[in-house]
RNA sequence: GCGCACGUGGCGUAAUGGUAGCCGCGCCAGACUUAGGAUCUGGUGUCUCACGACGUGGGGGUUCGAGUCCCUUCGUGCGCACCA
């Protein structure tokens, strides 16, 4: 009988469906294994088979798990909301709620056919209400709360409202937007709004002015990568720089713990680098700087207090709060050109522009260690969100600094020996100090780091300044202008925003007209109808962004139907966190840093066990198309084959890679393609048209996209699972090439041969050679898994299956093995074999096996033995012989005399089982 | 600029410091075929008729022995990027 996939992969799916195989449930006392995928929105486009690539590998280790006893949690669902389908709304009038249900049932259709273990019971969508009340929830948790930076957690903002009305902001170290200083009968004395305004500064889901990308034409704030070149990439519109207020979650105050906690997860190395990266901790100093003629101080933060006897002038960020009281009524026109020429550059481009510009703010103030006075520059390539806005400008040993020094000839003071500070400033942190005293600190002679150190101590003492640890990581902004998201539990009363109740959750979406701003600028939400509390009070506009839904996803799994909390103490507690978590790098700065700061939160809460969501996480690579090419040669309707198109003068044309295979064009119904190609001409190679191809991304314009569907049809999902994990590592990026999977579909095939040969009541022993086949693949299969190596595993199963071939082996048991081995992988074929082979249930919980290294002895080991580390011949030794009796055997060998030539060896190296090495 | 990966046949790749190239694709030859986008068998790093020599981006080092470890250099990819 013929190897009929369509068959027996549709048979066995309605098996599992039938059976419920795969839904999991908490078992106390039995040990768990959490398998998670990140989970895909649902495009309009439909899945092409980069997207399974992931779900494969994640799918075989869960089965496998499965096999070896854990019981698996391993669940599916759909990040729901997000931006193509608002903006297909928009442009056709239809609810992105529609197109979202749409696309998830084409999206579990695609995933269905390639044969996953989900639990489907358990899915989650992140539109809908009983899910996002839960995103609502965390959200009223965060407003409620604020970062004790004592204790270093989130605690209840009560306990601050408390401590304020009996001693005011003494003894208070909380993470905050702005340091603040008041009595209690300060506090006790402010009005309802005044207090609001104070504790939102300590608040984690706080609102704050922030600096945006503002599309006034979008009436929306747009993402950096939604914007080019002063315009939105969609329409062409303006953008400005604005300071909006925003929500925005104190990401920032869990910077030392998402940096610490790195270190206890197994993720790459350079996954957790980048974040490392991303979070950029510096250890430095804060210092102050009297300002001449003024009451206050400008704070700087600063990596190299050393070189404080250099500081030849300060810059402030264009948006510092700052500029505006020190600029001189002389300076204040320049300053204000300037402040307008700035705000008209995205972040994004201020960034590209590397010219150096400026302006004097007319202000001066004093260097607290060298007594000078310096001029306070205002310039872009000062940051305001980082450190405090302003700097203290070393132009000898900092190369912005020294640009912008150079540009505006302000004074260039070296301060390490041998620095050559006349055509560059010299950076590195290394050499010995000169210029650098004062009356009673001297740094002179001594190395850098050693003068960072007593310059650090000197200001804490003098009380100008203290050691101070900057975090390059942001709060992160919450609030987007549009429909499809989540809306905020949050409504405002006189202007104060309050959080609703938990019991008002979830709060619904509207309905709206339209998707778009209103007329006078309001998010889409004001289009809503009685938007209002039920006491009339106006309900927030915004909506939440993608992450939102995204960042507790893996807890809500765990207890998807529970009305009365995210996740029950009980689910929490067995399923606890992610054990192996698979998905794309590209989530590594944004969803990686949220889902584990909005874990922590909960932890913080009490809400969950386990302060990291995914304890192993791999990062699959991502799937390029392989476009296909022909040659037309010009002004004509011919087309030349790749190999002969040098000797004309041609034109290359992509085609759609489903009339080509191997390479070779179909050339019907390339003629039935295009009305243009209907009378084509061929030049063709040995009867042939070679296409050209080219490694591009996958995408419909390229007319490269290969839907998994088609290639489960053809050669089944069996197929699709083993030759998509045979491509290559998990985590190295790959074109798409459909050439190479008749291999992988032959090897199938030639399985299911060996299995016809095999008579399933045959009880007879495997021979020696059988069980050292079955061994060494249980050996190498099992560590394969373990390892994420599975191009490697499906290459063991292929060799295996030669070797039985060879043997000419109908061993039932080597077949059982094998069907056990090769489940994971294959699942539906492994079900059928199972079967056949009179089994009980299903192959899913057929016991994973173990090998017997007592089957992988040999009689005789066959040792390369080399002259100085060259290997000469092979020679066969009794495998017990010890290292004596091999070198005996090896120098007494006939072969041995010819590179002996005499010589007695200087030594020889034996290592058994490996190789013999003579030195001679 | 900083950080992290990675450089092996025509291609995808494999190799606990121990016979480099397993497995697959492609290609070549043969078998079976009226036919084959089918199946089976054998071959396939380079040079050489052969013996053999040379081969893991280049250069150096450690080692009895290096694709693997160290230094250096070139190249590719990714991340961050005016972060004071």
């Amino acid at each position: 009988m013929e190897y009929n996939h369509r068959e027996i992969e549709q048979r066995w799916q309605q098996y599992w469906r039938d059976h419920e195989i795969y839904k999991a449930t908490e078992q106390p006392g039995r040990k768990k294994f959490y398998v998670l995928d990140m989970f895909p929105y649902p495009s309009g486009a439909g899945l092409h088979v980069g997207h399974p690539l992931g779900y494969i590998a994640s799918d075989i280790y869960s089965r496998f798990k499965r096999q070896q006893g854990f019981n698996v949690l391993h669940p599916m669902g759909y990040d729901a909301y997000g931006l193509p389908a608002e903006q297909y709304a928009i442009q056709t009038g239809q609810h992105p709620e529609k197109t979202t249900i749409a696309n998830i049932a084409r999206y579990r259709e695609q995933l269905d056919k390639i044969g996953f273990s989900f639990d489907w019971s358990r899915e989650v969508r992140t539109c809908d209400p009983g899910y996002y009340r839960w995103t609502q929830w965390a959200f009223i948790q965060m407003f409620n709360s604020y970062f004790d930076l004592r204790e270093n957690k989130a605690m209840p903002i009560a306990a601050l409202v408390e401590h304020f009305s009996k001693e005011g902001t003494e003894g208070v170290e909380a993470a905050c937007s702005r340091n603040l200083n008041f009595t209690a009968a300060e506090w006790n004395a402010m009005t309802e709004k005044e207090q609001a305004d104070v504790l939102m500064n300590y608040r984690i889901a706080y609102q704050g002015e922030t600096m945006v990308n503002w599309c006034e034409a979008l009436g929306t704030v747009l993402a950096n990568d939604e914007v080019s070149e002063g315009v939105s990439v969609r329409g062409g519109h303006p953008v400005e720089q604005k300071v909006m207020n925003q929500w925005c979650l104190r990401v920032s105050a869990y910077a030392p713990r998402l940096l610490d906690d790195l270190n206890t997860l197994q993720w790459s190395d350079s996954l957790k680098e980048t974040q490392r990266n991303w979070i950029g901790r510096s250890e430095g100093a804060e210092m102050l700087f009297p300002v001449v003629g003024k009451d206050f101080d400008l704070e700087i933060f600063t990596t190299r207090a050393d070189t404080a006897f250099g500081v030849t002038f300060m810059v402030l960020a264009p948006e510092s709060k700052y500029v505006e009281r020190l600029v001189t009524p002389e300076q204040k026109e320049a300053v204000d050109a300037y402040l307008a020429e700035v705000s008209h550059k995205t972040e994004r481009e201020r960034q590209i522009d590397k010219r150096v510009s400026g302006v004097f703010t007319g202000s001066y103030a004093r260097n607290p260690i060298s007594g000078k006075e310096i001029p306070i520059w205002v310039s872009d390539y000062v940051l305001a969100g980082y450190g405090t806005g302003a700097i203290m400008a070393v132009p000898a040993h900092d190369s912005r600094d020294y640009a912008f020094a150079r540009h505006f000839d302000l004074p260039i003071v070296p301060l390490i020996e041998g620095a050559d500070v006349s055509e560059e400033s010299f950076d590195a942190k290394e050499g010995k100090m000169i210029n650098s005293a004062n009356d009673d600190l001297n740094l002179n002679g001594m190395e850098v780091k050693e003068a960072i150190a007593a310059t650090k101590r000197y200001i804490e003492e003098k009380g100008i300044g203290r050691v101070k640890v900057n975090y390059r990581l942001r709060d992160a902004i919450f609030s987007r202008q549009r429909y499809w998201g989540e809306p905020f539990p949050v409504y405002y009363k006189d202007g104060v925003a309050h959080v609703m109740d938990e019991s008002e959750l979830p709060l619904m979406l509207p309905e709206v007209d339209a998707y778009l701003p209103t007329s006078t600028g309001e998010p889409p939400l004001g289009r809503a109808k009685n938007w209002k509390t039920a006491e009339g009070y106006p309900i927030e506009l915004c909506t939440m962004p993608g992450f939102a839904g995204s960042s507790a996803y893996y807890l809500r799994y765990m207890d998807p139907h529970n009305d009365k909390a995210l996740v029950s103490r009980e689910a929490d507690e067995y399923w606890r966190n992610v054990d192996l978590y698979v998905g794309g790098a590209e989530h590594a700065t944004g969803h990686l840093i949220y889902s584990r700061f909005w874990n922590k939160f909960l932890y913080d809460l009490g809400e969950v066990v386990e302060p990291e969501p995914f304890k192993k996480l791999v990062n699959q690579g991502m799937i390029q198309g392989r476009s296909n090419f022909v040659y037309r040669i010009k002004d004509t309707n011919t087309f030349v084959s790749k190999g002969l198109k040098g000797d004309y003068d041609v034109t290359p044309i992509r085609v759609d890679i489903s009339m080509v295979s191997n390479d070779v064009l179909d050339l019907e119904r390339f003629k039935g393609w295009r009305p243009e190609f209907a009378d084509a001409e061929f030049i063709l190679e040995d009867g042939k048209y070679n296409c050209g191809y080219a490694v591009e991304k996958m995408s419909k314009s390229m007319f490269n996209v290969v839907n998994p569907d088609d290639i489960v049809d053809r050669y089944g999902a069996d197929t699709l699972r083993l030759y998509e994990m045979f491509l290559g590592p998990i985590e190295q990026s790959k074109p798409w090439d459909t050439n190479g999977i008749d291999g992988a579909n032959r090897f199938l095939k030639k399985l299911w041969g060996q299995f016809e040969k095999v008579d399933p009541a045959d009880q007879t022993p495997m021979t020696k050679e059988e069980l050292k086949t079955m061994h060494k693949l249980i050996k190498k299969v099992t560590g394969d898994i373990e390892n994420f190596s599975f191009n490697t595993s499906v290459s063991a199963f292929m060799v295996a299956l030669n070797e039985l071939t060879a043997q000419k082996s109908t061993n039932a048991g080597a077949m059982e093995i094998f069907t056990r081995l090769i489940a994971p992988f294959a699942p539906h074929i492994a079900e059928e074999f199972w079967h056949r082979l009179g089994k009980e249930g299903s192959v899913v919980d057929a016991e994973w096996p173990e090998w017997d290294e007592a089957n992988l002895k040999e009689d005789s080991v066959k040792y390369p033995v080399s002259f100085n580390g060259k290997t000469r011949f092979m020679l066969e030794v009794a495998a017990d012989a010890d290292k004596a009796a091999v070198e005996d055997a090896v120098l007494a060998a006939p072969e041995a005399a010819k590179w002996l030539d005499g010589k007695t060896p200087k030594k020889v190296i034996v290592v058994p089982g490996r190789i013999v090495n003579i030195v001679l």
